[in-house]
DNA sequence: CACTTATATTTGCAAATGCAAATGTTGCAT
DNA sequence: ATGCAACATTTGCATTTGCAAATATAAGTG
């Protein structure tokens, strides 16, 4: 018997929805959001990025990206520029006050996802991230079935 | 050291996101939006309720959800009502078209979420399932620790 | 019983989102 | 070279969202 309640997707939404609140509060006290820390977070990890990879990383639609870049190039948070290789591209990057933000902010995400993993061994927490891990190479597979890259 | 890409917020977003965006698309052709869905589902389970229940249930914010609830009412999916014993709740119900319509739907629901656990042993669910649930409780927990209902 | 306080939902309004169309670039084929 | 398809991002516009204020009902308090 069907119980949304007890579905995965059910169960994944609700824990999604409710870390992001919580980790919203707090970034809310440095001026930043959640959709903002994410970018800054992932252009630290993975250096500079165009959009679209960006985009993919932060599973945030490109044309809301595009804006929020634009407002965070204006708070001179991150640097845009078009590349002479390729000219229709955009390659972002972190301004030094970006960097310096994001790693101000990186033990408060730390902090967070500790509380929220509480009494989870180690192990526990290690198995857990590859099951999400899993679950979303199965997406990704089904959505290549569905509609499958050109060949 | 830390990574965005491997943090569990991270990983639960991008799930969630792909995850809900997959059904999504496989709802749009019966004219149903994920949230009017999982509305649906969730009178469908725990019968009928206060908007206020329904806005915990489902993780959407209540004067959404009391929009949406206005439309689906609109659509004849609905049912809105005062009880008697207590004039400013309102009670929501599905309507004999809103309860074919969510009956019909959740075999789709079922496929989706198979195909997202594809690989998955049912031990291995199982075990997925807690974990969420136990990071749930956490971030519950934690919330009230931060503001503690009133004694 | 008037009057404040608490509960439950709705509404106003500004900001965020997402699709589709537009823009700007590049590369390929004649 | 010129035109045409492909690529990458931005913009227009309608919809959705979310906070805060407004509304409506109920319950306590002197």
């Amino acid at each position: 018997m069907y119980r949304l309640t007890e579905s995965f997707p059910y169960l994944v939404n609700r824990v999604g929805v409710r870390i992001g609140e919580a980790f919203s509060r707090r970034l809310e006290a440095r001026g930043v959001t959640l959709p903002m820390y994410r970018v800054m977070a992932a252009l630290w990890e993975q250096g500079d990025q165009r959009l679209g990879d960006l985009a993919a990383v932060t599973s945030v639609e490109m044309s809301t990206l595009s804006r929020l870049v634009g407002a965070m190039v204006g708070k001179r948070l991150l640097s845009r520029r078009r590349p002479e290789e390729n000219g229709r591209a955009v390659e972002i990057n972190l301004t030094p006050q970006g960097r310096a933000l994001v790693e101000d902010l990186m033990p408060l995400a730390i902090r967070h996802e500790a509380l929220a993993l509480r009494g989870f061994t180690p192990e526990e927490v290690a198995r857990l991230k590859q099951d999400l891990g899993r679950v979303f190479a199965n997406l990704v597979a089904y959505e290549e079935e569905i509609a499958p890259p050109p060949p």
